[in-house]
DNA sequence: ATAAACCGTGGACCACTGTCAATGGTTTTG
DNA sequence: CAAAACCATTGACAGTGGTCCACGGTTTAT
């Protein structure tokens, strides 16, 4: 498929794109019996920018993501580099996840004190039924 | 307490201590019976650098952050406006744990498929059983 | 009292992650 | 066939989140 198939199926830019393929995240190729310089993208690009997306949520860089891509594909990992990259990534990923999940009850908890009293500002949530 | 002292026990350095003070998130006095020009930061700041710390993890920017703070010391709160931002960033945060998990999955699945097959590369994950 | 460690200010600088604009060619559509 | 829509390449630009440096003043430890 051509580029901007791939966007919009993957709802992403062009230029996004063609960002990571010049850091090695999405490969393409010419079709050798085409007389234009259009490239074509395999179906899976649409995973693979899946995947991208999920890896950045989880706070991964370009330059790690690529990482990960190598070896996910890798026929021949070097897996003790391999082994000491995924476990950092994984406790990492995780560590991410607990904060998140703390300020996600911050959140919620500040939504729900300015439910119960939208007039009084949040002083219930910091000195115990003060009131009004 | 001095920002040396901040810097120490929240573990960031000054210079991003005096960075989200500039941008609102953090603020400090002059002591007003000192001579210098030290800022006296306030025992809960490492409190304060620790939600910071959460609300970045869970993808917040330093902006979105200022809002936040504001809205959870406020006295006065624009309730609508609170309630439409806190809903807008809970889904986002949500929706970012979801991926991040998802992504950790495929960490760990790699990770044990390497464990799995050291010599071979990751084929069982794409293609079962093949073997060597 | 003097060296080391600390502090504030200002501005330059950096890496990262895109985004945009210009140029020129190709394909599709009306 | 002509316009509209697509494509590739290059390089400049932008926003974010810091980091660093130089300068001069202050505090602390020896």
């Amino acid at each position: 498929m051509r580029i901007g198939e791939l966007a919009k199926q993957a709802d992403v830019s062009r230029d996004t794109i063609r960002f990571y393929e010049r850091h090695g995240l999405i490969c393409s190729d010419v079709d050798p019996k085409a007389t234009n310089s259009y490239r074509i993208y395999p179906e899976d690009a649409v995973l693979t920018l899946e995947v991208i997306h999920d890896a950045q949520a989880a706070g991964l860089s370009i330059a790690e993501i690529t990482i990960f891509m190598g070896q996910f594909m890798a026929q021949d990992a070097d897996s003790s580099d391999a082994q000491v990259f995924l476990d950092a990534r994984i406790a990492e990923v995780h560590a991410r996840i607990t904060a998140s999940q703390r300020f996600l009850n911050m959140l919620k908890q500040t939504k729900d004190a300015l439910e119960r009293a939208p007039q009084d500002g949040l002083d219930d949530m910091r000195d115990s039924g003060r009131g009004k």
